[in-house]
DNA sequence: AATAATTTTTAGATTAACCTAAAAAATAAA
DNA sequence: TTTATTTTTTAGGTTAATCTAAAAATTATT
């Protein structure tokens, strides 16, 4: 069955909303990441129930349907292999591919996403650690730990980020954090669980909060 | 100002029109290659002579402004880039990249495609021979002749082609003819004006005129 | 349990891109 | 130079996706 951009966009949003919670999407939810009204977003979720891709019954928020799902996650696959494909072979940032790949999730060829893997490598994450969806949809779980949620004295890898905002990736290259960076947590202070880490064996710093709370590591020891 | 796929897909077709002749583009002639009914071609030339990118007096046809032209170029720019990446790069076949190529053109990104031109090399030439507008927009002047325009006796460079279609290029390739291909025509019938012609030093077939009309060449001897 | 606040849906419009059918203008033929 | 044919435009509608304002349902608070 056909469909539209708009109609993706709204399914990758379910999906994205899904994946933080097991309840019901509500629609206020759904419009605050679409970037729309909540009108806007009834009359829209009344017509993916119709084509079968998300359980919908008024009042009672929208889960995602078998199909809407595998739809879903083929924009997701999508999304990051051109993302890899933008810093790879582009030369881009990490914090310049979003907004270009959200454009190019939307080309509409099986045959060219999975030349596209192939010439990458059939990479596992995207270039900001986030999982890439395989041919069948598979998502591998990563289950990786919130760096805000660490221990002092422990040491780590990042491996992703829970946020792709250009501001957020711009503020950790300053920080000298990418993918893979080691980090030795020193110390937290009790006062604004500020974290005082040292990265890649460099001098110390202080990262907020607020930072950590959106990088993602795994725990060397 | 914005624009949407729908008014870049009229430029383009409006400066295609106007390639193979110095008139004004009649309504119908896009109503024709943009698939579309006459009625709707009448609103939407309104609506871009509105925006400035063409110039229209109802009755009169159409032309591209300045302004027009120079959006029509930076999509066949795109167009081409992404089909010779799509050759190159990802392995496709040429006559099946048109269509991926014709969604691929829309995607906004000066920055993506100045550096895809680099990886690609700065090619000159799409897989069809056509073309590529520089960054500037300006489109090399490569003036080749209609196989079908050749005299018997001359040998000649297969350079281009003057249709994308995939029915057109799958025979080309069945008749071992891409390009660069050397064709010595030994001679041409009378009747059906079909062409008796050795490719790349093979024992010579026939070609038809109606092909010979589409392969572009450059005359060697 | 009644009332207040919040969330969600409906009602009614708008805009872009398209359509069919009819009218008007331009071009060709008699 | 009338008349016929073809081309183009206008008139009036449709569909997808959006909006605002008002009504209805749900949830939270006295
Ligand atoms: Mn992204
Ligand atoms: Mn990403
Ligand atoms: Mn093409
Ligand atoms: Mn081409």
């Amino acid at each position: 069955m056909a469909i539209s951009f708009t109609e993706e966009n709204y399914l990758k949003v379910i999906h994205r909303l899904s994946e933080a919670t097991s309840e019901d999407i509500s629609t206020n939810a759904v419009a605050e990441l679409m970037q729309t009204k909540a009108a806007s977003v009834t009359d829209m979720l009344r017509k993916l129930a119709e084509k079968g891709w998300v359980n919908y019954q008024k009042y009672q928020g929208v889960r995602l349907s078998v199909e809407g799902e595998k739809i879903a996650l083929s924009i997701v696959r999508k999304h990051r292999l051109w993302e890899v494909f933008l810093v790879d072979k582009m030369g881009f940032n990490w914090d310049e591919v979003h907004e270009i790949a959200e454009q190019l999730e939307h080309i509409e060829s099986d045959q060219l996403i999975n030349k596209l893997d192939e010439y990458l490598g059939f990479p596992k994450t995207d270039p900001h650690g986030d999982p890439i969806p395989n041919k069948e949809g598979i998502l591998p779980e990563l289950a990786y730990s919130h760096l805000s949620d660490i221990k002092a004295t422990k040491t780590c890898k990042l491996m992703g980020v829970a946020q792709d905002s250009a501001v957020f990736l711009q503020l950790l290259t300053k920080l000298n954090l990418s993918l893979g960076a080691k980090l030795d947590i020193q110390e937290i202070n009790e006062f604004d669980r500020s974290i005082f880490v040292s990265i890649n064996d460099a001098s110390p710093i202080f990262i907020s909060h607020e930072v950590a709370k959106n990088i993602l590591v795994k725990i060397l020891a």
